[in-house]
DNA sequence: AAGGTGACTAACA
DNA sequence: ATGTTAGCCACCT
């Protein structure tokens, strides 16, 4: 059985391109409603393991929270802005409208 | 080996 | 209504 890490990686590897989520949603779908942190964590630490696209993950404000200076706001902006994803002056995004909430086959169990 | 920390969120007082 | 406390579990020192 995977542990929640790799449930994280798989929930985030199936996010839409051009599309944003939260460490919420993240955490929830992964099965863990308050493993926000655990999303923020696993992200830093393994974010160099696989081709994580953890710059779609921001915090509920749609603000990116990244205060690591080895993921630098500018680039997770960067990324997103190439990705398509309009991100304000102030590192925001409009979850309105770029927000991904698991339309469809984003569960996965075990 | 054990303890502390973390890119968060939500519930309580 | 705002401020504070609690909880999640893997990775690092």
């Amino acid at each position: 059985m995977p542990i929640f890490k790799d449930k994280v990686i798989r929930v985030v590897q199936q996010i839409p391109k051009g599309c944003v989520t939260t460490y919420g949603t993240v955490a929830t779908l992964a099965g863990l409603p308050r493993g926000g942190r655990l999303v923020g964590g696993i992200l830093h630490f393994t974010s160099d393991e696989l081709d994580l696209p953890w710059q779609r993950i921001i915090n509920r404000f749609g603000y990116i929270s990244t205060k690591c200076l080895e993921h630098p706001k500018a680039l997770q902006k960067a990324l997103l802005e190439m990705e398509g994803v309009e991100v304000s002056d102030d590192f925001v995004v409009d979850l309105n409208k770029y927000g991904w909430w698991g339309d469809e086959k984003d569960v996965d169990y075990c």
